[in-house]
RNA sequence: GCCGAAAUGGUGGAAUUGGUAGACACAAGGGACUUAAAAUCCCUUGCUCGCAAGGGCGUGCGGGUUCAAGCCCCGCUUUCGGCACCA
């Protein structure tokens, strides 16, 4: 096609890179703090498939940040590293019989080399793989501290199992009530696990929030995962047992309209409450709602079941008797499992007093009839004792202090925030470093004894049953208590595959320490990360449990910030183009022809087809191969192309005509200074306002990660070097060193052919004159009544008066103006004159 | 249902503070070069009325504020992402 020896420079830039260590970066001291940078990029999963084109997005936005930022004189720590225990690897190696660190380890040398063949800035040197027993070494020592701290404990409550995955998820982990991974429907299963105190922390969790600089729907989301309910605690005693049921009401206004109380199936209190005569029907319900799975239980469109329990509580504030029920539409895993029922105000309270035939008592004026419907808004109270009169705001206030008063409730907050169900029944993840013995209990395996590694094994096969596949190995669970000495068993359960991921930018500051996790100079030189990139399909898992783990890790004092990451950013993901029939079906790329501009057709049958936007998979032909991109049109077009796409953060549709135009662009660079004679003459006026006003958008863009604006600019540049004659040195110079966080490659060797020696990644940024970005002669717009009329290229500088004289004196204008009466005059100085007139 | 983000030419997208809507690129059309093609270079390109000069319309829809609105305010629609019996 072209000249442009895209593939010969890239090879040797990169070989250039790594035998001169350039990226290599070190604790320097005499480095301002304000001058050391921490830029992270949420390291991949080293899948079998290899980089898709979503990962360069997110790495090359990073890395021209990075690389901008060393030219601008600053410290710039950027690693990279490998998420590398998890399910797939284990689950192909269950399929294959090749050990999962076989293919774990064959997959990171793929990514590696893909990684490394777009030319990216990464200090290498610092690497790190979850799945290494010298990194899992530490996810152990972290895991024991938490257990030290309370804050790891033993649970047998039910929870998600995926019978897919054959294992137990955490509620992060379950997308409407399907398995995350393979959408398999979760359901409920008891088993022995452990579980993570995250609740303790939702409070520090939600309002450091405020500190971070995240993209607002990130923060909202995590927000409405860890839900703060603000509410009250009452208590209603049971009739004629010596018990008292507590509830969780945000509602503590409508208690006069509670007129029944259900209870979750699981509530501890539900076989004393139940009565000889309800017995047979509440066992049914019990066994039946059991059997449900998780999704089936919260069903929306389904009817409200349940069963009467027989015994009856007191209504605290009017002393009438009200039934209590067994529902599962009560969760037990929120507030005390156990609800007071307000039919009149509550729609699903409603709906089961409609069903079962319960009194519906209006607490709060309404605008409908309570019976035929629930009044969920606002409303004067009736009804109510004390509060009548009153609206919601005060009345809860006001029943508060009642409650408080009679010590039959208290305020009380809730979450939504559930504890992290933490182990998983599978092979390839750290083992959880405990020690189950008869007569000390659960000890955890003494500090210097880690890593505890994970058991060669020759079958990884789960069990199914809630055992862990390390459960069977028998020469590795038999042990002997750290303690006593006696006879003890190590715990068989992994943890899960976001253990790895909750700390590994600590890791990279200190990778190669073996006598601490990260050592607190090294900590304190770098912390927090000043910028972190990466798809926001990690808002609330893993981004929620690292912040959760370095909270814990700032509380035991051995990080020094207590949020990890300043501030986020998530790419957009990078989608492709699909075809869809009228029927909404879609049809795969391969199938469908373009007959003309935009008209696209299905091969087999002649429809006209629409063309959609639709996320890259296998099925419908749409996927670009990352490798095929750099082979056909070099590493620097893919990182160009990728950037000039659109803004960072918004999902955009590869067009892969679209990455040639800016391959046409480089090539285009290529060729002004390959067939051009630098010379040493000025710049001529324009030209040198152009290179000016270029240095300043570039400089401004790639500091804020507008990198698609500042590419446009650069061929603005590149377009107008193509009208002009000379090319100056000033001007060759500085367009390579604007191109160098971009395309690296190209821009290396074209400074080479300067005449430089070595690389341009410590030479300095280039600086724009303010005053050479201003045009001298600008080009006015005269309005009448805010619409334009008529233009006029004036001197830049022109006093309103005379440009309102001009504009008035203007041959179009007049013709405007004649007959009408002026009512009032703007001008923005070298903007626009607006004249308004009647 | 609730929370969040978004909607601009044939397409991807620009538009620092409210001040010329459509930068830059793709696609399309035309021209130059060539025996020819490719590559390259140059030009045109929001819609519409008009021979032209010139006019009208135009940033999802309906209102509003303003001399002036893609941008601010109110009310909708649609799309995408998240949550969803959380009391």
């Amino acid at each position: 096609m072209s000249k442009y020896p895209f593939q010969e420079i890239e090879t040797k830039w990169q070989a250039y890179w790594e035998k001169h260590q350039s990226f290599a970066v070190t604790e320097d001291e005499n480095v301002p703090a304000d001058k050391r940078v921490y830029v992270l990029d949420m390291f991949p999963y080293p899948s079998g498939a290899g980089l898709h084109v979503g990962h360069p997005e997110g790495y090359t936005a990073t890395d021209i940040y990075c690389r901008f930022l060393r030219m601008n004189g600053y410290n710039v720590l950027h690693p990279m590293g490998f998420d590398s225990f998890g399910l797939p690897a284990e689950n192909y190696a269950i399929k294959t019989g090749t050990h999962p660190r076989a293919t774990t380890e064959k997959n990171i040398e793929n990514f590696r080399k893909q990684i490394k063949s777009l030319g990216f800035s990464y200090d290498w040197n610092r690497e790190v793989s979850t799945h290494s027993s010298d990194y899992y070494r530490w996810t152990q020592w972290i895991f024991l501290q938490l257990f030290k701290k309370g804050l790891a404990y033993e649970s047998h409550t039910p929870i998600n199992w995926c019978d897919q995955c054959k294992t137990g998820l955490a509620n992060e982990e379950v997308k409407e009530g399907k398995c995350e991974r393979c959408g398999t429907t979760v359901v409920r299963k008891n088993i022995r696990q452990w579980v993570l105190k995250i609740t303790e922390y939702a409070d520090k969790l939600l309002s450091d929030l405020d500190s971070v600089d995240w993209p607002e729907s990130v923060k909202s989301m995590q927000r409405n995962w860890i839900g703060r309910s603000e509410g009250a605690s009452v208590l209603f005693p049971v009739d004629g047992l010596d018990e008292q049921l507590e509830v969780y009401t945000t509602r503590a206004d409508t208690l006069f309209g509670a007129t029944y109380m259900v209870v979750a199936p699981e509530h501890p209190l539900v076989a004393k409450l139940t009565t000889e005569s309800q017995k047979e029907a509440v066992e049914a319900y019990l066994e039946a709602s059991a059997r449900k799975s998780d999704l089936e239980r919260t069903d929306l469109a389904k009817d409200k079941s349940g069963v009467f329990s027989g015994s009856f509580a007191i209504n605290p504030v009017n002393n009438k008797k009200i039934p209590i029920w067994i529902a599962d539409y009560v969760l037990i895993s929120y507030g005390t499992g156990a609800i007071m029922a307000v039919p009149a105000h509550d729609t699903r309270d409603w709906e089961f007093a409609k069903k079962f035939g319960l009194p519906i008592v209006e607490v709060l004026k309404s605008e409908v009839d309570v019976q035929q419907e629930a009044w969920t808004e606002d409303g004067i109270h009736v009804n109510s004792s004390f509060l009548d009169g009153l609206n919601k705001e005060d009345a809860i206030a006001a029943m508060l202090t009642w409650l408080e008063e009679h010590k039959l409730g208290t305020k009380a907050v809730n979450y939504k925030l559930r504890d992290w169900i933490f182990s998983r029944q599978r092979y390839w993840g750290e083992p959880i470093p405990l020690v189950h013995c008869p007569t000390c209990g659960t000890v955890a395996v003494p500090e210097e004894e880690l890593p505890l590694l994970l058991p060669e094994v020759t079958s990884y096969e789960p069990s199914g049953t809630g055992e862990s596949p390390l459960a069977k190995i028998d020469g590795w669970v038999n042990t002997t208590c750290p303690v006593c000495g006696g006879k003890a068993k190590r715990e068989t359960n992994t943890m899960p595959q976001w253990a790895g991921s909750c700390w590994y930018y600590l890791r990279y500051l200190d990778p190669n320490n073996t006598k601490e996790f990260v050592s607190k100079e090294k900590e304190q030189y770098w912390m927090p990360v000043d910028l972190y990139v990466g798809g926001a399909e990690h808002a609330v898992l893993h981004l929620l449990y690292a912040r959760f783990w370095h909270k814990v890790l700032f509380d035991l004092g051995v990080v020094s910030t207590s949020e990890p990451f300043k501030r986020l950013v998530n790419q957009g993901m990078i989608t492709s183009y699909a075809y869809q029939r009228k029927d909404k079906s879609l049809v795969p790329t391969d199938m469908v022809e373009e007959t003309s501009t935009d008209v696209f057709v299905e091969k087999a049958t002649g429809e006209q087809l629409e063309r959609v936007v639709a996320k890259m998979s296998k099925s419908l032909k749409n996927v670009i191969n990352p490798d095929e991109i750099i082979t056909e049109y070099g590493a620097d077009s893919m990182r160009m192309y990728e950037m000039f796409m659109g803004p960072l953060e918004v999902s955009k549709p590869w067009a892969t005509t679209g990455l040639i135009g800016v391959y046409r662009f480089l090539d285009r660079i290529w060729r002004l200074y390959d067939e051009r004679p630098i010379t040493d003459e000025p710049l001529g006026e324009e030209l040198e306002r152009t290179l000016h006003k270029t240095i300043k958008k570039v400089t401004y863009d790639t500091n804020t990660l507008n990198f698609n604006t500042a590419i446009s600019q650069m061929m603005v540049l590149v377009n107008e070097l193509y009208k002009v004659d000379s090319f100056p040195r000033e001007v060759a110079e500085t367009l390579v060193k604007l191109l160098s966080p971009y395309v690296p490659h190209l821009a290396e060797e074209l400074w080479e052919r300067l005449g430089y020696t070595g690389s341009l990644g410590t030479v300095a940024w280039p600086e724009y004159q303010e005053e050479l970005t201003f045009d001298t002669q600008i080009e006015m717009v005269f309005q009448v009544n805010g619409k334009v009329r008529s233009k006029a290229t004036v001197a830049m500088g022109m006093t309103k008066e005379s440009a309102l004289a001009l504009a008035k004196e203007d041959e179009k204008m007049q013709s405007w103006l004649a007959g009408k009466t002026i009512v009032k005059e703007i001008v923005v100085p070298d903007k626009l004159v607006n004249i308004v007139v009647r």
